[in-house]
RNA sequence: GGGUCGGUGCCCGAGCGGACAAAGGGAGCAGGCUGUAAACCUGCCGUCAUAGACUUCGGAGGUUCGAAUCCUUCCCGGCCCA
């Protein structure tokens, strides 16, 4: 297999890409890779029921093992998930019950599988974890670890420096976590774990674990979390977590979040969330220097992303619609049909736009409520008087009655704005 | 179980009987400048409303003309002692 041959080149790619954070020793990983097709795993909390671009990389990263012929393992914490991460938390977590559990399971079963292909291996760690007991667990596990050395990982130690404290169970799972790594390995032969920088504890926690019980040499690997420039959490905006699921963020969205990525993080992101060689990254960088205002980098950056998880018609659908909504073009009627399924839609009747207005509302006031582009008539009224509205793509300042809507519809629908970034579909029926 | 400190708007955090819809910061929103960027400037940032009114400071009661501020009690958290 060629991995043998361009082992070393491909640690040389990922370091250069910015995703070696903590390694076990490189030089003996780069042997074991370049030995055969190595057997690996990356685990994926089951906190919700879609994966969210935090785990992109993680995704993104196995992909690239996945590309040289390695073998992955997804591991996806049935157990673990029962218990709850304290690594990179300043709080406890809340424990999820095991319905929903199992549901989350499964939706992230699913979606990585369709990222991925079946080449993916998923497994699920109540499989095993649910066949051992209290007694044998500590027996087998926890006589292979002081309590000396868990105080002394950063995740525990900086929870109990903090007011939250950390309980038991959280304590423990570093063990689970072991615990696994243990068991992959001696049922599935797998010698090398990948993670986040977060989960270096517990990576490292696994592979003393097997160095204790079978005087096994096991590697660790980790990448950075991701950074913004401007603080932010990379993958959460205000309005909240960027999901890979389209039906929980829809494509157009996700597109727009890398499309607005800060020139200080793209060159960054380009090289870890894509597989785009770095010599066509640093081609691209040059361009996006030349002139920043065309945003290529940025466009390159969203395409590919978008491209890897929803697919190359998502990313046509996306530049097609954000062309209608930043573009100078007229609007038509046809435009705006085209961006249907992208924008949120909202149908009103002429009745209850009537009946607003007899009840003393403005009917486009009571409109911007009703289509969740305003919290309340007050926050409408604020954002008129600073002009943040506007009807197809026309900035209105004052109040605006049902009749006027009515005359603002190109063909079945109008497009209401707030701000530049929040699009709603109207449609007024009879 | 005992003691003690604390629970204030999205978050942090001041207020500690009237001047409180509640300082300040952050986040957010909008506008300006731009490149759907950053930085910067301005405005907004409980609800309903023209003025003005109404509902908020862990919950429930109470004292008072008047409470986020005082009292009682309950709930929750930190720390200390057992």
């Amino acid at each position: 297999m060629e991995a043998a041959s361009t082992s070393s080149a491909f640690l040389d790619d990922l370091s250069q890409r910015g995703l070696c954070q903590n390694s076990t020793d490189l030089k003996a990983l780069g042997t074991l890779l370049g030995d055969h097709p190595q057997r690996f795993y990356v685990g994926f909390d089951p906190t919700a029921e879609s994966l969210h671009v935090g785990s992109l990389l993680g995704l993104v990263t196995l992909k690239r093992f996945l590309d040289v012929g390695h073998l992955p393992l997804v591991l996806v914490g049935g157990a673990t998930g029962m218990v709850g991460d304290p690594s990179g938390r300043s709080d406890e977590r809340n424990l999820l019950d095991e319905d929903t559990l199992r549901h989350n399971l499964e939706g992230i079963q699913a979606q990585v599988e369709s990222l991925l292909g079946d080449s993916v291996e998923v497994v699920n760690n109540w499989d095993w974890m649910s066949q051992v007991g209290v007694l044998q667990f500590l027996r087998d596990v926890g006589k292979h670890a002081t309590v000396n050395q868990m105080v002394a990982k950063d995740s525990v130690r900086s929870r109990m420096d903090s007011e939250a404290g950390i309980s038991y169970t959280e304590f423990s799972y570093m063990l689970l976590q072991a615990y696994d790594f243990w068991w992959l390995y001696k049922q599935r032969g797998c010698r090398l774990q990948l993670g986040g920088s977060d989960q270096w504890g517990n990576i490292t926690a696994g592979i003393d674990l097997i160095r204790r019980r079978e005087g096994a040499q096991a590697h660790g690997l980790t990448w950075p979390l991701l950074t913004r420039a401007d603080g932010q959490k990379f993958g959460k905006t205000a309005q909240g977590t960027i999901w890979l699921s389209a039906q929980r963020t829809i494509p157009f969205e996700f597109h727009q979040y890398f499309l607005r990525c800060d020139d200080r993080d793209v060159a960054q992101m380009l090289a870890q969330l894509t597989s785009l060689p770095m010599s066509e990254i640093a081609a691209v960088m040059a361009e996006h220097e030349n002139s920043p205002d065309l945003r290529r980098a940025q466009h390159k950056l969203a395409d590919e992303v978008t491209a890897f998880v929803h697919g190359e018609a998502e990313v046509r659908k996306a530049n097609d619609a954000a062309a209608v909504f930043f573009g100078s073009g007229k609007l038509t009627a046809q435009l705006l049909e085209s961006t249907l399924g992208i924008v949120p839609e909202v149908v009103v009747s002429q009745a209850d736009l009537a009946e607003a207005e007899s009840a003393g509302e403005n009917a486009l006031e009571s409109l911007l409520v009703s289509s969740g582009l305003c919290s309340s008539l007050s926050d409408a009224r604020r954002q008129l008087k600073q002009s943040a509205v506007q009807i197809n793509k026309v900035r209105v300042a004052g109040p605006v009655s049902a009749e006027e809507i009515k005359s603002h519809m190109l063909g079945r629908y109008m497009l209401l704005q707030r701000g530049k970034k929040e699009h709603r579909l109207v449609a007024v029926t009879a």
